[in-house]
DNA sequence: CACTATACATACGGTAGCGTATGGAAGAAG
DNA sequence: CTTCTTCCATACGCTACCGTATGTATAGTG
């Protein structure tokens, strides 16, 4: 669906079905006949937009024994990354969209869940315990999310240096000593 | 002015001036002399928050000597609290225009800045070095804007323990032992 | 009192967008 | 060849807005 590109761009609000038809070379015409109406749509943007997140998530969650803590600083990486700008556009369109949309909330909601639960078993597989694992995966992703709605180049220059080490703040096993992943590599 | 109220409830694309001229009980034509157009009213509203924003941080990051660290869980308990929820709904309408509208960026920027190093003069006065506290500041201000558009209630029940932990690897400095403001109190 | 500026209200033209009604092509089925 | 279904186009009515033109009441000033 290239209605997501237009999401992107403009978000919820400005995927008006007049601009979406002229941009598909289609009319209005076409787009009712595939659609009960806007909402209809939107919907099922919400719902292919749910199922691809947790196949990502599945995906990038699955760590061979022993990996687990590269795979945090993976996750961590390709959030921040500034190459998945546009999924990171799409995600934010959709939550604020959820702000106003007690369905899209929901759909948000599981989303959510499924990534928390899925990062705070890395958490644990590393040997940290329930509760910190509970916290630092939270803490985790509500800076992926944060971070991109902010606008940080006035304040340090050092971007890689800055995201590295924020890293290593949210991903740090308290009762390991590693520094990251695999120790900076050899 | 009243405006800001729409705003937190419908985001600035729902902000409409035949909207809020009903809701204020006058005329677009009243509403046409004190702005010149829609945009005048947006712009005028960014400056208004841009001001009492800046207001706000120095306010909240103005801490007697040695009590810096308990300041800096204040910061975090403020904008996490549920009680200021309203003014976190200006934030995120604010900064999803600005992901759109290089004026309203601009503002934003300004204020992420005036946020960032004040937050970071905190961490500083509590003998945290500079990178680390440029990093901490930085992963303060993301997750209090990124835990506010996250759906966790599926996640975990117990979210004061949550929250505060989560401060808790935020604030913690490296270097000092200590683990909470004034040692949670006696 | 006449004059002017201020602070509104009324009324209008114009556009963008939603949803519907209807027509028609193109293939499948008989 | 007809008929039915699918898929798309054209055309229309309707509402929500934006911005403007113009009327008007009130308060100040000489």
């Amino acid at each position: 669906m290239a209605a997501i590109e237009v999401m992107a761009e403009e978000g919820i609000a400005g995927l008006r079905v007049e601009v979406l038809a002229k941009r598909l070379k289609v009319t209005k015409g076409s787009f009712y006949w595939h659609f009960e109406d806007r909402r209809d749509l939107l919907v099922a943007i919400l719902q292919h937009w749910k199922e691809g997140r947790i196949r990502d998530i599945i995906k990038q969650t699955r760590a061979q024994p022993g990996s687990e803590l590269a795979q945090i600083y993976h996750v961590i990486d390709v959030y921040s990354a500034s190459r998945s700008r546009r999924g990171m556009m799409i995600e934010l369109a959709v939550r604020d969209w959820a702000r106003r949309d007690v369905e899209a909330a929901a759909i948000v909601a599981e989303v959510d869940d499924v990534r928390l639960r899925r990062a705070r078993d890395l958490f644990l597989a590393c040997g940290v315990p329930m509760e910190e694992a509970s916290s630092r995966c939270m803490l985790l992703y509500a800076y992926v999310f944060g971070v991109s709605l902010m606008n940080y180049e006035k304040f340090d220059s050092d971007v890689l240096r800055l995201k590295r080490d924020i890293a290593d703040l949210i991903a740090r096993s308290h009762s390991s000593a590693a520094s990251g992943p695999m120790d900076s590599a050899a």
